[in-house]
DNA sequence: ATTTATACTGTATATATATTCAGTAAAATT
DNA sequence: AATTTTACTGAATATATATACAGTATAAAT
């Protein structure tokens, strides 16, 4: 992103201040009763400067053709939600990506990349339901007593982690399942991330 | 807010993805456009209504000066989150206001009015977990097998519900703990409302 | 029964607006 | 030293746009 000279930044601070108060973006006109320009062309060229610059796009021929170009908001307007299938990793494929949802800051203490959707009950004592989503934070690194996402081979499960030496120990929430045990260096076995809060629609 | 008709909610819906779209509002003739009218006074006639209703202003002379009111956004940016004490009801009392957190339409399939932070682990089966900030719809219209906030006296609890004939039966979801069965006329007895998502942070 | 609101087409036009062209001048870059 | 970028004024203009006016027709409200 292009350094904006200080006058190119109080017109790109003039136009959001506008739209903010009015609705809409302003007419080279505008810019200039509010900057104090005697010339629409004053005007004219900062925003020229504004788009080369990548901080608008104009639409040429549109009044008030203005467009925002806002990264921060833009980046991560929506958070995917990921369908936990037993066979195959939690990418960001567009085939694994069951829906998006609208992304809110703060939702959670911690930032997360992506929602897991839970198939099965192996995590049910923590109270992990089937079909709850739970935010996880895209990190390989976990603490003992974390909930993480793991991939062995093509598998892809939700456990406790727990680490010992040069052992993992992956524990479920449910009697009924198995711990499994794996090597650190075991080919194939992979951190995705963990687990840093959980939503359930019902 | 008066109702509006199903060709002004086109309208209104129209000039909304066109501003997401392109940043700016747009002019009668885009209106026309995207919904095939054939004289820009149509799309005109329906800018007067949606102002005369409340919906938009528009700032006369101006090109494209439509100006959405967003009532929704406004009126209820933050939801309450309440702690659940043994003894007293979950009131949005500010005493009882744990703190505030941002609302987002559409996290849970049905509106709610407040999160409940849950105490203990009566329906822990449920995966419902202490600490965790369960999404409540204040209302009475419950069905078997809701879980509900019922209120006995100045004892709120979050327990199943079930009735059947006048007898109303609050099941928790954990075998330590008892079921409890009322009369449905029972005084100080009310279902203050039903859960209907949850939120866990850690 | 009359008025008002809804829902358009079609034409016309004043003006709001983008945009080009011609300059001037200082600062930054090459 | 030459070129480009920044930062404007000032004037001109094609056109994008709001908006009024004249109709037609149906539904809803009073």
């Amino acid at each position: 992103m292009k350094e904006l000279t200080i006058q190119q930044k109080k017109v790109l601070q003039c136009i959001k201040f506008y739209i903010k108060k009015t609705g809409f973006p302003p007419t080279r006109a505008d810019i200039c009763r509010e900057l104090g320009f005697k010339s629409p062309n004053a005007a004219e060229s900062h925003l020229r400067a504004l788009e080369k610059k990548g901080y608008i796009t104009i639409e040429n021929g549109a009044s008030r053709g203005i467009n925002l170009i806002e990264y921060t908001a833009e980046k991560s307007q929506t958070i995917p939600v990921i369908g936990l299938v037993a066979a195959g990793s939690p990418t960001h494929a567009d085939e694994n990506i069951e829906k998006h949802i609208p992304y809110q800051e703060s939702l959670f203490l911690s930032d997360f990349d992506y929602f897991l959707r839970v198939k099965g009950l192996s995590m049910k004592d923590a109270g992990i339901m089937e079909d709850d989503l739970v935010a996880i934070k895209k990190t390989s690194e976990v603490r003992n007593g974390d909930i993480v996402v793991a991939r062995i081979d093509d598998e892809v499960t939700l456990k406790y982690f727990q680490s010992s030496g040069n052992q993992i120990k992956l524990i479920p929430a449910n009697d009924d399942f198995d711990e499994i045990y794996i090597n650190k260096e075991t080919e194939g076995f992979f951190i995705e991330g963990k687990s840093v809060g959980l939503i359930r629609e019902n």
